[in-house]
DNA sequence: AGCACGCCGACT
DNA sequence: GTCGGCGTGCTC
């Protein structure tokens, strides 16, 4: 399917257009390709191989090749492929003075290859500096950069600024330690609860390459099932690498791998180790010390040596999402090193994302589920409270809580610590049918339907007026907004219960563990502190907020919070409950209550399918001033099955917030900036994002005056 | 992006 | 003649 295709065609063989204009152009202009570089009155040159080819560190797009210089006879030695250099640069005032070149700035760059001679009909310059003669980009990484900047239109600059670290001379010096021999094949432990889950590990412990889509059950095993992974394909002679969202899961993995492995096996790459820390454990991963690295996102390209395992952990969570150019997501970019690496990939997950579903529906990777009554033993039971209860329930209204929660909270504080996951503030309301909830979409577009001030409807993607909205499930004409607003629930439920201590855990102070005994534990979402023994209740209070948002991950993301929440819960057996707040005939709901994540994605994938949506077709969002956009759309050649939807304004940033850090993508304040949407059908991903790029490349080298963003996989569309 | 080169008008 | 306007194009 799809992106079976994208991985394909955007991988090392397919060189995009602009690359083949320039490699005929240079090849026409340099009719005799000289033997040796003619440098400024020739320096004495390296021997052998005295051409470097040299990746010049500037995102810059238009700068997005390959630079020849040439080899001083002093630096032959240190000079050597992957090495960080410095190289004058730029075309600016070119003296002559002692028969050397001068002027233009120094910059930096990576040394990429050493070479005979050169396509490069003019005289090199020679290379000014090896900063230092470790060899940080290998080919495996170089290769790998290259599909990611491809994948993202992005240039291979930006990427390599995100894959390699900065250096650290004294983390250099340091020796790493001499590596350990291969592990035991561990034992399969609990991965025997899902069905193939010991025939995966026999496959990585053999060498294989298997592809799977965990779902896994609730529980804090997921760690240990995880490490028992690694342990397998480090016992085959290779190494792994495991993703995973944040600092505290990365902690987890990191334990569990200690208590599989022992010490010294694995590396730990999280941003909280400090830069030097950081490099010198990237460094031991480089140099073949450590075969097995779990961190964040950064790590998604540690050079792991002979990879043999790449895993995502919960690849729904939007810190998955590279905040820097060109943004790329974990699961992707762990997609296109299985891809190029021929390794084993695992995503797993408590919950399931739409992608992964399609990962499985495309026969690309295979499911790795545990058997129902094994789900059904291991999970909480789940109650919901919809609007009807509500309604009947005229005291629970005032408090916002019907009756069975106050039971179930009541009756789970007798027993341990009871979780209440509320909302964070900050979502934006949109607009829903009023009487069944489902999100107000474009009947065009199938966009969402924002309220303008004046009260008039109009659709987020494409810009067309809605005068006659209807739903299209219930056939009901009125419109609500969602609101938000929860906090205030908890700290009432703190009062309701005097005697119960209130633990709070949210973005500013996260929880990393509670103790067993009664308490209200009240967190966002994300921020749920792991219980002693589990949770013997779970509270979920106002599903509208999550799922009021017709942004396209809205149900998927409500379930997959809810699912976190509740996968801290003990069994039902053990008395384990989780009330929702929220309608039970919808249809993340119903997926919680069944405990069928995967049931709830494959039915999104096909709605997505149905409707033109990602991940199933692939979207870019193009944003700039209304001139900027009307121009770039104007030159831009897209595919011929491309789709422009909008533009669209985009809301301005107030001029206060100057002072503050914009989120990427977002318009200079007070900038009146559009963004229209392209998207593509299944396996034109990469012919879009070549198209994009090299549209942007062209006007950054006219240097006209106003940008555009391009994003590819927007998140935030509708 | 910088920065020089180039090909046209008013100046010592 | 030449100082300098910034349009155009290159950076190994």
């Amino acid at each position: 399917m799809s992106s079976e295709n994208d991985r394909g065609d955007s991988g090392a063989e397919g060189a995009l257009p602009e690359q083949l204009a320039f490699i005929r152009e240079t090849v026409r202009r340099s009719k005799a390709p000289r033997a040796k570089p003619r440098t400024w009155r020739g320096a004495a040159l390296a021997k052998d191989l005295p051409v470097a080819r040299v990746l010049v560190d500037k995102g810059v797009l238009h700068l997005d090749r390959y630079f020849d210089y040439a080899v001083p006879e002093e630096l032959d030695a240190d000079a050597q492929p992957g090495v960080r250099v410095r190289v004058r640069f730029g075309a600016g005032r070119h003296r002559v003075r002692d028969g050397r070149r001068e002027g233009g700035g120094l910059i930096d760059g990576f040394l990429v290859e050493r070479r005979a001679e050169s396509d490069y009909a003019g005289p090199l310059a020679a290379l000014a500096q090896v900063v230092s003669p470790e060899p940080v980009l290998g080919e495996e990484l170089l290769r790998l950069a290259r599909s990611v900047a491809d994948r993202y239109a992005g240039s291979l600059a930006d990427v390599l600024q995100l894959a390699v670290p900065p250096r650290s001379a004294r983390a250099e010096q340091r020796p790493s330690p001499e590596p350990l021999p291969p592990p035991a094949v561990p034992e399969a432990g609990s991965w025997t609860r899902y069905e193939q889950g010991a025939a995966f590990l026999e496959a990585l412990a053999s060498g294989g390459a298997p592809r799977a889509v965990w779902n896994a059950l609730p529980g804090p095993e997921w760690s240990t099932e995880l490490a028992r992974a690694v342990a397998a394909t480090l016992a085959s002679g290779r190494g792994a690498l495991v993703v995973v969202p944040d600092g505290r899961a990365a902690a987890r993995v990191d334990a569990a791998l200690t208590s599989v492995l022992g010490e010294g096996r694995h590396a730990l790459l999280t941003a909280e180790a400090g830069p030097e820390k950081r490099y010198r454990e990237w460094l031991a991963v480089r140099r073949g010390s450590v075969r097995a690295v779990v961190g964040t996102r950064a790590a998604m390209f540690a050079p792991v040596r002979d990879l043999g395992l790449v895993v995502i952990w919960d690849d729904g969570d939007d810190s998955h999402s590279e905040q820097h150019a060109p943004q790329p997501h974990a699961r992707e970019v762990l997609l296109l090193r299985a891809a190029q690496d021929k390794c084993a990939f695992l995503l797993g997950s408590w919950s399931c994302t739409v992608e992964a579903a399609q990962l499985v529906e495309s026969g690309w990777a295979r499911p790795l589920v545990a058997p129902r009554p094994q789900v059904r033993e291991t999970a909480p039971l789940v109650r919901t409270v919809g609007d009807q209860d509500l309604a009947r329930d005229e005291a629970a209204r005032a408090a916002r809580l019907p009756t069975v929660a106050w039971q179930v909270v009541r009756d789970g504080l007798r027993d341990g610590p009871v979780l209440v996951q509320v909302p964070r503030r900050g979502y934006v309301p949109r607009m829903a049918c009023a009487n069944c909830r489902a999100p107000a979409r474009c009947r065009h577009c199938a966009g969402p339907v924002e309220a303008q001030d004046a009260g008039a409807l109009r659709c987020g993607w494409c810009g067309r007026e809605e005068s006659s909205w209807h739903c299209p499930d219930c056939g009901s004409f009125r419109l609500r907004a969602q609101v938000v607003g929860a906090r205030r629930t908890a700290e009432e439920l703190g009062r309701a219960f005097p005697a119960v201590p209130v633990r709070t855990s949210g973005r500013e102070h996260v929880l990393d563990t509670v103790p067993g005994a009664p308490a209200l534990v009240v967190s966002t979402p994300g921020a749920e502190p792991v219980a002693e023994n589990g949770y013997a209740a779970a509270l979920l209070l106002d599903g509208w907020a999550m799922l009021g948002r017709p942004d396209l991950h809205a149900a998927e993301d409500a379930l997959r919070r809810w699912i976190a929440a509740a996968a801290l819960v003990r069994p039902q057996r053990e008395g384990g409950t989780v009330v929702v707040a929220a309608e039970p005939t919808l249809r993340p709901v119903q997926a919680l209550v069944r405990w069928d994540p995967v049931g709830h994605a494959v039915r999104e994938l096909a709605e997505r399918a149905e409707l033109g949506f990602p991940p199933v077709s692939r979207m870019a969002a193009v944003s700039g001033t209304v001139e900027a956009l009307a121009e770039f759309l104007g030159t831009v050649e897209l595919p011929p099955e491309a789709e422009v939807l909008g533009p669209v304004p985009l809301p301005v940033t107030p001029a206060a917030a100057a002072g503050r850090p914009r989120r990427p993508g977002a318009p200079p304040p007070g900038e009146q900036w559009e963004r229209a949407l392209v998207r593509v059908p299944p396996g034109r991903g990469a012919a879009l994002a070549a198209a994009l790029k090299s549209a942007q490349a062209a006007r950054m080298a006219r240097g006209s005056g106003q940008p555009v963003r391009v994003r590819i996989d927007p998140p935030d569309i509708g």
